[in-house]
DNA sequence: TAATATTAGTTGCATTTGCAACTACTTTAT
DNA sequence: ATAAAGTAGTTGCAAATGCAACTAATATTA
C-alpha cells in the first residue's frame, strides 16, 4: 500500500463521493415521490430489523446509522412519534434505553423496500456484473473495516 | 446486467454507503479538529478551483456539488461573507450570477488540502492498491454517469 | 411588440443535525 | 460506604438544508 496519496487513489476517492452522493439523491426523491419513509428511517430501520430481537441501544443504533448521540435521540423522538419504534427503559442499567421495531415499524420497511431497491438496482446495480459487484463489495469493506495497518 | 437486484449487487451497495459515511465522517472530524474548512466549502472551493477562470455559475456549482438551488444560494452567502468566494452578476444574462474563488479562497483550499488528503490516505487509499483504486474508480464512474440503459 | 412562459437566483418557513451542557445512573477508587 | 469519575441519553441553541413561493430577467409566441 503506498504511503503518500497518489492521483489514482485521488481519482477513486472522487468516483466514490460522486457516485454516493448522485445515486442517493436519485433515490431519496424517488422515495419521496412515492410517499415511502425517507433513507435516514429506513437505515434506522432496517439495523433495528436485523438486529437480535429486533432490539438495539440507543447508541449502537447511533454507530450503526453514523449519527451524533444527539441527533439519533431526535431521530427516535420522531420514528416513536409515529408510532415505527419504540423506546424501552433497559432494566440491566436504567440509564440506557432499547429502540425496538414496531409492527408498523415493519409494515414500513417493508413498504418502503420496493422503490428503495427499485432504485439501487437503476442507479447503480444495472451498471455492474455480479462479478465487479463482489469486487466493489470486497474493496469497499476493507476500507470501512479501516484495519488499522500503521495506525498512528 | 442483472434486471432485478441480486444480494451480491445489494451488499455492494451497502458496502459503499458504509465506507462512504464512515470515511467522511473521520475526515470531516479531522478537518475540525485541524480548524480547516468543512468538506462542503472544500467542494466548492475546488469546484470553482477546477472550473476555467475559476468561475461558475451558481446553478453549475449546486449541480457540481449536489445541492439545491436554495441551500446553494446560501452556501455562496456563507462563503462570501468570510471572504472565501465573490458574487459576480453576468452581463449576458443578468438574472444569474457567478461564484468566482478570491485569493483567501485559493489560500482556504491550499490550507485545508493537507489535513483532507492525509485523511483520504489514511481512511481510504491506504487500503487499496494502485490497481484497486483503478479498477474502483472505473467502476464508480460508470455508476455515476448512469449511462441510460433501458430508463424510462 | 405585447403577452406569456421559462429560467436564475433568493427568501420564508419548517425540519434535521451537531456541540456543549445537563440529568440520571453506574463503576471505580479511596 | 462515600466520593469521584465515567457512561447513556436528552435538551438548548445555532447552523445547514429543502420545498414552495417569490422577484427579476430572458425567451417564445401570437
Amino acid at each position: 500500500m503506498p504511503e503518500i496519496l497518489d492521483e489514482g487513489h485521488l481519482d477513486a476517492w472522487r468516483a466514490l463521493l460522486n457516485a454516493h452522493s448522485e445515486v442517493i439523491d436519485l433515490i431519496e426523491r424517488d422515495l419521496a415521490r412515492e410517499h415511502r419513509v425517507p433513507l435516514r428511517f429506513y437505515d434506522v430501520l432496517t439495523s433495528l430489523a436485523k438486529a437480535p430481537g429486533g432490539r438495539l441501544r440507543l447508541s449502537e443504533l447511533a454507530d450503526a446509522v453514523v449519527l451524533s448521540r444527539s441527533g439519533l435521540s431526535r431521530l427516535v423522538d420522531r420514528l416513536e412519534e409515529i408510532g415505527l419504534i419504540a423506546r424501552e427503559i433497559s432494566n440491566e442499567d436504567r440509564r440506557g434505553a432499547f429502540a425496538i421495531l414496531t409492527r408498523k415499524g415493519k409494515q414500513a420497511l417493508h413498504h418502503a423496500w420496493p422503490v428503495y431497491g427499485k432504485g439501487i438496482q437503476k442507479y447503480f446495480a444495472r451498471h455492474l456484473s455480479a462479478k465487479e459487484a463482489s469486487i466493489l463489495n470486497r474493496l469497499l469493506r476493507r476500507v470501512s473495516q479501516n484495519h488499522p495497518v500503521n495506525r498512528r
